[in-house]
DNA sequence: AAGAGGCCCTGATAGC
DNA sequence: TGCTATCAGGGCCTCT
């Protein structure tokens, strides 16, 4: 769910809040994330200072003092809350707004002088995990597919990319080593906009539908990072919504409701491409 | 090599 | 009411 719209709104508050500052301690709950965190992280990071906060695909790379990496990633269910020491909620960093931290699957914490940073993840499909070189780092993002937004996510590009590919391009476009960054929501909504049927195979895709995927990838994945991410599905213990591209959805969980594109008069069906639910239009995405 | 499918995990919800 | 089944899905793994 939190896919890169959602990761970016993630970097961007940490940036705000814990840049120059110094980790002051570190706490870890629970190690059995979906990898195991090692033996001396907390060690690892006491009295280190972050230096800058970056983000590649759906990954958060916490910079530190002597060339260490904490890379994380939000899995399906992630966040990260930002909370004073006592307790009290004074922000939050998580594209759900919640007005405090949830009782259960705390997972990690960070001490900073005057507040927490709080890993809450109740799936652990995240995983947190320190790199101790920049060669490293380099060598675990290198295997990652181009960001829609890269130069190098071109046109001749998608083109030799999709060559006797028989795979359709839904799967494509959620697969991180053609183009990282893209989950199932959005990969709906990209393919909305090129009017392209998600099951059509990726070597039958005209040369028009290379350029659409490659146009409508950037301008979804910008209006929703504009828009503050979706904040979707129902979890009732949070209140409010940080992120509003949800209400922006064209046809993402809007099963046989109308077809929101002008003059088309088709139903948003919904069917399953592995075993990943899968919404069109049956009129425009022919 | 490419592609299909299974698995990890918890919580919400549907159905009986 | 209380049980069970199903779904949600990102990434990694195995198998063909």
């Amino acid at each position: 769910m939190p896919e890169l719209p959602e990761v970016e709104i993630v970097k961007q508050s940490l940036d705000k809040n814990i840049k120059s500052k110094i980790i002051k301690k570190v706490i870890v709950r629970n190690r059995n994330l979906r990898k195991k965190i090692e033996k001396n992280f907390e060690i690892y990071l006491k009295n280190k200072k972050v230096i800058k906060i970056t983000r590649y695909s759906k990954y958060i790379i916490i910079h530190l003092t002597n060339s260490l990496f904490c890379i994380f990633h939000l899995g399906m269910s992630g966040t990260i809350h930002l909370v004073k020491n006592q307790k009290k909620k004074i922000t939050n960093l998580s594209f759900y707004k919640s007005l405090q931290l949830p009782k259960k699957h705390n997972h990690i914490e960070f001490r900073f002088d005057n507040f927490n940073i709080v890993y809450n993840d109740p799936r652990r499909f995240g995983f947190f995990e320190l790199i101790k070189s920049k060669k490293d780092l380099f060598k675990k993002l290198n295997i990652l597919g181009p960001e829609p937004f890269s130069s190098t996510f071109n046109f001749s590009y998608l083109k030799n990319f999709f060559k006797k590919k028989e795979k359709n391009i839904k799967n494509f476009l959620m697969d991180q080593n053609f183009v990282s960054g893209i989950g199932n929501i959005y990969a709906n909504e990209i393919l909305y906009f090129c009017k392209i049927n998600p099951n059509k195979k990726a070597k039958n895709l005209k040369n028009k539908d290379l350029k659409k995927i490659i146009y409508n990838s950037k301008l979804v994945l910008k209006q929703a990072i504009k828009l503050g991410g979706s904040s979707i599905r129902n979890f009732q213990n949070i209140s409010g919504i940080k992120g509003n591209f949800q209400n922006n959805f064209k046809v993402y969980q809007r099963e046989n409701l109308n077809c929101l594109r002008k003059n088309c008069h088709g139903k948003i069906q919904k069917i399953n491409i592995s075993k990943r639910s899968t919404f069109f239009c049956n009129n425009c995405q022919n």
